[in-house]
DNA sequence: ACAATATTTCCATATTTATGGAAATATAGA
DNA sequence: TCTATATTTCCATAAATATGGAAATATTGT
């Protein structure tokens, strides 16, 4: 992970419909959600919907997976947790109990 | 916590210089760095760095503190928290072992 | 009040991004 | 092959955003 990376992952979160999407296909766990069901229950038109599955894909935020006529996409939690330490990473310069924060606690190496 | 707010949270972060500012702060710890410090450690114009800062503080990600003649930009931690636990709320649906990923253990609440 | 230093505001320009209807493309079943 | 369903691409328009020089605004010490 650098910088240009997570600015992409970040931008793709950055944006109200995305968010949505992302939150939902978290909740929805690795089985993830077939396209038109997310459009169903975010009450979005497909195109949209599409052009933002596009974005949190090209991030690597998501994956889809073809299954029949549908395309499931679901959370790439790899990838999140990947930006996750990146945000935190020698987080108050590695000094313990600098912050309360449960971000210095959290580091992943 | 709710999804506009952390639109803006993310959008502030989305950014190039503006995750390299927030990263530099994360670093430096509740102390802080006076902003001439930050321009100077990136290498970025006062009018440029001065933009990014306010988009920061906007987001309400960083927070200010006069003293002299200098501001000190220290990161918000607890702002930064309830993001990353708006992120994985819910985390699929609360089921235990769903997903490899610290994601769903780092639910909190 | 004055000078020196720190930071922000103003401004014009260039670039990126979101939206959704209509048409195109895939996939499956009969 | 024909039909139905699922998803994506194309397109034009509207809106938001980043940049940095110059000028303006703080703040402190003399």
């Amino acid at each position: 992970m650098d910088t240009k990376n997570a600015v992409i992952i970040l931008s793709s979160l950055a944006q109200e419909a995305r968010l949505e999407i992302f939150r939902l296909l978290v909740q929805a766990g690795t089985q993830g959600l077939a396209a038109g069901d997310i459009a169903a229950r975010l009450d979005m038109p497909a195109s949209t919907l599409s052009f933002h599955l596009k974005e949190l894909a090209h991030a690597g935020l998501v994956k889809p997976l073809q299954s029949g006529r549908f395309i499931y996409y679901s959370t790439a939690f790899d990838v999140m947790n990947g930006l996750l330490a990146f945000l935190t990473e020698n987080c108050c310069a590695g000094a313990q109990d600098c912050c309360v924060s449960a971000l210095c606690q959290a580091e992943s190496g």
